[in-house]
DNA sequence: GTTGTAATGAGAATTTTTCGCAGTTCGAAC
DNA sequence: GTTCGAACTGCGAAAAATTCTCATTACAAC
C-alpha cells in the first residue's frame, strides 16, 4: 500500500496520485516527460488530467520522490528516484538514456563547491553522445 | 570587423548578426536568455526582432559561437564562446553563475563514455547551491 | 546598379507549463 | 456510516518560451 510512502510525504493519499505513482514505478521507461505519462496513462486506462499530473510531478520532485531533469530537448523530464543517486549518458540520436556513477567525481565536485564557497544542494551531470546502436546504424 | 567571423562560420554578415555579436562580446553579463538580449539591445537602441534573436543564437550555436545552456529555470540561456571550455555552479537563491574547470572530472567524463561504448560529443555539467553572498543574507 | 537568394520583422501559431475556479474527494471527528 | 472543511482535481483559459509563415528588405556576386 503505497498510501503511506505519500502520507509520509505530507500527501493526501488520493486517487490520481496512487495513480500516478503506480505508474511511473511500473513503468519500464524510466524517464518520462508530463506528457508522455499523461497519454500513457489514457492509454493503459486511467484518466488523469494533464494540469494533475503538472501538479502532482511537481509536490512528487518536492518531496523526493522523482527528480526532474533538464536534458536538450527543452521540456522537462521526470524519473522516479528509486536507490541511489546517479547521473546520465544520453544519445543524441535516438534519445537512448544510461546512468551511471562516479565516487571520483562526486567528490570533486563537492570540493569544487567548497572552494567557490558554496553550499552545495544538487548536481546534474549530462554527457551527451551517440550510443553503440546508433554508431553500427551509421 | 568581426564579419569574418561570421562569414568564416558560413554566415552572411548581416547588420542584426553583427549587432547580436558585438552585443555578446560587449556585455558584461555572460548568460543571457533570448529575452534578455531583445530587451537589452532594444534599451540601448538596437532594435532586433525577437524572432531573429532566437534564429541567430542557434546559427550561432550551431556555427560553435555560443553555447546553450539548460539551467533549472526552464528557458535557454547563451553564452558567448571565448576561450576554452569550462563548467558552471549557479546560485538557487540570487542565479548567480559561477565558472570552474576540473581536468580529473572531465577525464573521467571521457573514460565514462567510453566504458559505455558512447562517442561523446558533449557535455553538461551544472551544480545548484548557495552563494556566499546568499549564505550570510539568511 | 541589377538581380537572385538569403535574411528579417511582425504577428500568428505551437508547445510546454501554470492558473483560476467550480465541483469533487479525502479523512478526521462525530 | 455521516458530515464537514480543507485539500485536491479537471477543465479551459492564460502565460511563457519558441518556432513558423510570409511579405518585405538587405546582402553580395555579377
Amino acid at each position: 500500500m503505497e498510501s503511506e510512502d505519500l502520507k509520509k510525504a505530507g500527501l493526501k493519499a488520493t486517487l490520481p496520485r496512487l495513480k500516478i505513482l503506480k505508474f511511473l514505478e511500473d513503468s519500464d521507461v524510466r524517464h518520462m516527460s508530463a506528457e508522455d505519462v499523461y497519454k500513457a496513462m489514457l492509454e493503459s486506462g486511467d484518466e488523469v488530467g494533464l494540469a494533475t499530473i503538472y501538479r502532482v510531478l511537481t509536490q512528487f520532485e518536492a518531496a523526493g520522490l522523482v527528480t526532474r531533469h533538464h536534458f536538450e530537448e527543452g521540456h522537462s523530464v521526470f524519473e522516479l528516484d528509486q536507490g541511489e543517486h546517479h547521473d546520465h549518458i544520453l544519445c543524441l540520436k535516438c534519445g537512448r538514456v544510461d546512468e551511471f556513477m562516479d565516487p571520483v567525481i562526486e567528490e570533486r565536485q563537492h570540493r569544487i563547491a567548497q572552494d567557490k564557497g558554496y553550499v552545495m544542494t544538487d548536481h546534474a551531470l549530462y554527457i551527451y553522445g551517440v550510443c553503440p546502436d546508433c554508431q553500427k546504424k551509421k
